[in-house]
DNA sequence: GTCTATATTCCGATAGAC
DNA sequence: GTCTATCGGAATATAGAC
């Protein structure tokens, strides 16, 4: 942060690592400085120097894994693409952004139920996916034969929840399902196939 | 746990009820002993003379909720009903269970999240669904050509997506389509007919 | 910038009177 | 059983030397 040659920008690169790994993993609440400290190599008086507070250094994080989170739903809807090829190309990405960051959801979601109003301000303001605009893409479809009838909010929910939940349950799910960290990779790879076929075999008339 | 008169039965209840909302709200390392005495209305001595620790009262609530968490797909899958009634029915009740209890999914898989072994363990045990008898039902199914092809694993997997999500994001899903709570629950009614007929529509024939 | 040592705050837990 | 007062530890934060 003052000094600037080289190596030295890694102090707080380093710190920026561990503080992402320890808050994801333990949240807000259970994240210790001193396992940031530990994690980084270095000591926890530090850590203040370089940011001052544990609610400072937890904000920098929180915003930069609430963009990756957010999914770029509102793009991919907006674009002229085919309504198919959208769904394919949104599942398909928003799974291996999650397949990078597994613990996005159950982190970045813990973190608004705790504290809705701030958070969803500081992240969201007030962007919002153009429902409106796939909402009469999908009644045009529709009218056309082409799909079923269905409303946006819904289909978009759906697709979500079939992307984001496996994450969230994924200790659950492992352990009912008896997988290995691999092989529950290898599931959600299939996935991004599966919850495709799911979607439009659902809507497509 | 000690006086049995009718009237002081109350003190642990109340002491069960507000320990209820403060962890689910909270979780285990954002709740306060101390908002759990004002809730209850009574004083911290008074909760540590009735569950002697933190971790002992959340122990309590966390395998009772646990309990009304865990969906009852075994029994519902092993009954002789129709495949589509069972859907009918698994989500229907789900989702029911879950607009009672909005915070139980992010309370439980939360806390599994934090420590998967140690809490799965004390939750589930051994239990799994009967995935083969579902993976022989809809192959037979599939061979009648009934439903298309497709794994129990995947298909439970969307089924519990589709209804837990929406709760699970639910602060982030109301604040995106400005929605009240009143407005929220309306949404999740519909969604019992909404869901399983996503469902249905996909897998049939 | 980085460290050691220490101050400060907070919170779970206990002692002891009633 | 219930309260007030207090202890003791843990965790965040700061002071100050190098």
């Amino acid at each position: 942060m003052i000094k600037e040659r080289k190596e030295d920008i890694t102090t707080e690169q380093k710190i920026l690592q561990a503080a992402k790994e320890v808050f994801t993993e333990k949240g807000l609440d259970g994240a210790r400085m001193q396992d940031i400290a530990d994690k980084a190599g270095i000591n926890k008086a530090l850590l203040h120097y370089y940011f001052r507070s544990k609610e400072k250094l937890f904000d920098v994080i929180f915003v930069e894994e609430a963009r990756k989170f957010m999914p770029k739903l509102v793009e991919i809807m907006k674009s002229d693409m085919d309504l198919f090829e959208k769904i394919e190309k949104f599942v398909a990405e928003y799974i291996s952004t999650l397949m990078q960051n597994p613990l996005l959801p159950i982190f970045i979601l813990s973190e608004i139920n705790r504290n809705p109003k701030e958070t969803l301000k500081k992240i969201l303001g007030n962007q919002r996916p153009p429902l409106e605009i796939v909402d009469e893409h999908l009644a045009k479809l529709a009218k056309k034969g082409v799909i079923k009838p269905i409303k946006a909010e819904q289909l978009m929910l759906n697709m979500v929840s079939l992307c984001i939940f496996p994450f969230i349950g994924r200790p659950m799910i492992q352990w009912i399902m008896k997988k290995n960290d691999k092989e529950f990779l290898a599931m959600m790879e299939e996935r991004k196939v599966n919850v495709v076929k799911f979607i439009t075999d659902s809507i497509r008339k």
